[in-house]
This record gives structure tokens, sequence and C-alpha cells, in this order.
DNA sequence: CCATTATTGGAAACTGGTTGTCAATATTTA
DNA sequence: TAAATATTGACAACCAGTTTCCAATAATGG
């Protein structure tokens, strides 16, 4: 026996699938616009965690930042440290857990991608208003609050 | 030396971190919502690209209905295979590659896998708005469209 | 009709993430 | 202070996808 679905749910289902669509595409695109300087959108946005936390990191706070376990973290954390992005640094907090900070190479790096991020996503809006912007941006930040808890009971205040 | 950002360029990136957000949590709560029926969002989504195909289906063409890869998406056709959601036929146009159908598991949980994603999708609109929702389809779609086409050349038409 | 080319499934190696285990180090608490 | 607990890095196995290579089968075209 098929559910009644409201129109509003068929719509949220269709916005689902999009974003399903858009994430692969912004991953895809994103590798391209960095595989010049060696990065992959993965090592990218560990470098941006560091980057933008403005001191040393340790894998676990990395990880924490970026909203992935600690491992997963820890892989990209070890490829980038490898490559010369990243230089380690004892902690004095905890003798095996050792920080992370950019290289010179990582901060002309990290800078290099905020420029070409910032000419792509400037090509990008060509014509799409702001309004617009700003209401998809509120909406889907309402979607995911609501994704966090489990289903709202009907009738539940807030 | 930074570029100059147009505003909507900045609200654009927050919709691309916003997005990658919500992917993550579509995925861990689809996991979530047909884990009891032995399925995962990826299996969902293959049984899903066969059941509204209405016939079957060879592996290339679901894979081309699904945006993937032809191996990616034979390694889930092949576990469904395992798991009696499927049934093969011969191709009459195509002697190695079998067309894959739904058993009458794969119908019926199907059916189910409908029923709770349509229960869920109905609790999580609670007080959106549709023209909130709609408006927020159409701008997403917009961005995709977008995401294909290298950087727009300005004045480009359509 | 035969030779070239395209499609297909299988297997393996890779990326990027997950979980789980282990031993070492920190931290808390009794 | 000593014991229990939590955090941490290394490692391995797994999931979901990718690319690459192979051999078999279709399809095309000379």
């Amino acid at each position: 026996m098929a559910i009644e679905s409201k129109p509003e749910a068929v719509i949220l289902t269709e916005i689902m699938l999009t974003v399903f669509r858009v994430n692969g595409r912004l991953l895809e695109k994103g590798d391209e616009l960095v595989e010049p300087l060696n990065l992959t959108s993965a090592r990218w946005q560990v470098l941006g965690a560091v980057a933008l936390a403005g001191n040393p990191l340790s894998a676990p706070q990395i990880a924490e930042a970026m909203g992935i376990t600690r491992q997963g973290a820890q892989k990209q954390i070890n490829k980038l440290k490898e490559d010369g992005f990243f230089e380690q640094s004892p902690n004095t907090r905890h003798q095996r857990s050792p920080l992370y900070a950019l290289t010179e190479l990582g901060n002309r790096t990290f800078a290099k991608v905020m420029y070409l991020e910032a000419a792509w996503a400037n090509g990008l809006v060509a014509s799409l208003p702001l309004q617009d912007l700003k209401k998809t941006l509120k909406t889907l930040n309402a979607v995911y609050e609501r994704l966090d808890s489990p289903v709202p009971k009907k009738g539940a205040r807030s």
C-alpha cells in the first residue's frame, strides 16, 4: 500500500538526487582544478583545514575539523607530509601525536588553490541571482539540520 | 594577489560545502533506512535503476542509467544476484551480456524501500515551504548544468 | 567474407573513505 | 600513587567507486 506523499516530500526527494549528482560533479571538477598543483579534492580539503586553523593541528584535530575519521585523515596527512606540503613538529601535550603545519610550499600552494577556486566560482555563478543562492543555502542547511535528528514526531515543536 | 570575489561566488562556495555535508548525511541515513532489508544505499540505487526501467537491463545499461562506470555497477549487480534480488536471463542481442530483472524478492523489497523513503521524506520536510524547496531544486539544477560545461565565456548565449 | 573495431565481463590495482584491533601513551579517578 | 580509562598511530580488512588490462564476443566496413 503506497504512502500518502506530500508534494514537499516529492520535491525533497528530487533535491536529494540532485545533491548526489552535484556532489559527484564537484569532486570531479575539484580534482581537475587542483591536479596541476599535485593535489586532489581530498588533500585540498585537509590542507585547507590546517591552513584555516592558523596553527598546527594534530591528526585527530584535523579529522574533527573535517568531520571524517581519525584514520581517514591520517592517510591524507601522511601523503601531504611525504609530498612536502606539511611539516611535523613535536606535540608537548602528547608525545606520540605530532602537530602538522603547512610548509612554505604548502602555504604557496594553498594560496594558489584559493585563487583558482575563486576564479572558478566566479565563472560558475554567471546569471544566478544572489537571492536564489542565499535561499538555496538556507534551505539546504535546514535540510542538513533535519538530517541530524531522528525522524521528528508529528507536532514536535522547534 | 587575491582575486575579486563576487558575493554570489562566496555564497556558491558555501553551497558547495553544504552539498558535501548533505551528501554524506544522506548516504549515512540511507544506509540506516534500508539496512533491515539487507540493502545499502548503493545497492538500493541499482535496484531502483532496474525497477524504474520496467524491463530487464544489461550491466552496461544499468551503469549508464546510474551515471557510474560499468565495472562499478557490475560489482553491485553481482551481489544483488547473489542475494536473490536479481535474476539473470539470456540476452538475445549479446551472448556474453545477460539481462537482469527483479525477482519476486527484489520487487517486494523495492516496494518496501519506496514506502520507507516516502515516510522518511514526509517527516523530513516538516515546516519547509514548498516554494523554497522548488526554488532550491531549480537552483541546484542550474548549478549542476553549469558544472557540465567548461568555464563559460562571458557573453556566451544559452 | 574477412579483418578491424567496439562492447562486454572478469580481475587487479588504485583512491578515499569506513570499522576494528593492537600496543603505547595520557588522563582520570579511587 | 596506583589502577582504570581514554586517546593515539599503525595496520589490516572492508565498501564503493575508479582506471587499466585482458580475452571473448559483436558489429562494421572493405
